[in-house]
DNA sequence: ATAAGATGCGAGCAATCACTCACATTGGCT
DNA sequence: AGCCAATGTGAGTGATTGCTCGCATCTTAT
């Protein structure tokens, strides 16, 4: 790794007060989205994202550290998407109900960029992330294994490692989706369904 | 990207004819597999491998054009190994036997060296490799889609969706087992075959 | 033995990288 | 108006990168 330093590990910046910054903030961001989904991890550069922003990269360096903590944000920003859309699916009946809108809300998210979240989902299991991230993705698998200890889905006997079948059946199938660049959505989801819905109800 | 050249896409090196010279290539591609399993693509510089090779640059660009032919190699040599079980599980007298034994062979592939599993999936479908590299993944595929379509498992009706997303099942379930280090094989096949022959089983 | 091809070498080049720092500009305050 | 903090700038630095090329050494065949 290029650059001065060896390797600082902790390093805080500075938080955006003004209208102003944030907005800088929120740029960067969507240039990092932008940069990823179109020329993937060789295009990312330091350079290259304070160009495609639009802004020096001095400034980028006021509010990101280091250059992993721009998709640290970036991961942050997308999977709190999925997550309202996952906590609005706890609201229904049942679970058999819930799980179902989950697997929707998951297609739906993949569909809005496929490239970047396949990216972000290998990234997430590369990079060791800040608190922030991580407590993202552990909300994520909090809200799943509620819904799936709901009264009307079937028992399963290793909790924890149900619950992590089911997220990795889940995101296999919809990133595979994403790369053959499907379009239909409610197809896909029959499928997820039979395979999650299969994997619950199979008899040990 | 740095370098003297702007983009030479299509660059043949020479094959090996001595013993010697194919040692060396053998050399290479195992240092490849264990730096990108070791330090992953951070890791994974030209000269890195070369020294962990213990041979020099020179002569590794003497076998392989571009750096990014050093994966393309490294995944036709993990895969020709799976692919290798995969063919022996045809033999077995039922679908659903054959089936079962190619997702303990999937298992098996993914347990020797599971990081290095898990990225190599993800290069693969990053990069745009030679015509060998495709044709590997490629037979894998009509492996797994001749099984399907075997008398005693249940006809599906998308045909090579349904493929993919057996495909999609297996890869996803048993790479993250790799991520959490999952250790117990028949643990996770039985777990696999509940998903993919719920998949399978499930009404439309 | 000798030639010729195969193989091996590694200093070094141009490009690119992550990141710093000294300075300019702006915005909100009294 | 005047001040200070917040924000923005971008040339520059040292390290590292992918890769070449001229040359040395080895293998094989005659």
């Amino acid at each position: 790794m290029p650059g001065t330093n060896p390797r600082h590990r902790p390093r805080p910046r500075k938080l955006p007060k003004q209208a102003r910054s944030l907005e800088t903030v929120k740029v960067i961001v969507e240039a990092v989205a932008r940069i990823l989904e179109q020329d993937g991890l060789d295009g990312f550069s330091t350079n290259a994202v304070a160009e495609r922003a639009g802004v020096s990269i001095g400034s980028l360096y006021q509010y990101f550290p280091r250059k992993e903590a721009l998709i640290g944000t970036l991961i942050v920003r997308e999977t709190s998407l999925l997550i309202d859309d996952a906590e609005a699916a706890t609201a229904k009946p049942s679970g058999a109900a819930a799980l179902s809108a989950l697997i929707h809300a998951c297609i739906a998210h993949q569909f809005r960029r496929p490239a970047l979240a396949r990216l972000l989902d290998f990234e997430e299991a590369r990079l060791p992330f800040d608190a922030d991230t991580q407590h993202v993705s552990e909300r994520f698998r909090v809200i799943l294994s509620d819904m799936m200890r709901r009264a009307d889905l079937p028992r399963q006997a290793g909790g924890d490692a149900a619950t992590r079948d089911v997220m990795a059946i889940i995101k296999g199938m919809v990133d595979n989706a994403g790369v053959y660049g499907e379009t239909d959505q409610r197809n896909l989801a029959m499928r997820v369904q039979r395979a999650v819905f299969g994997y619950l109800s199979a008899a040990l």
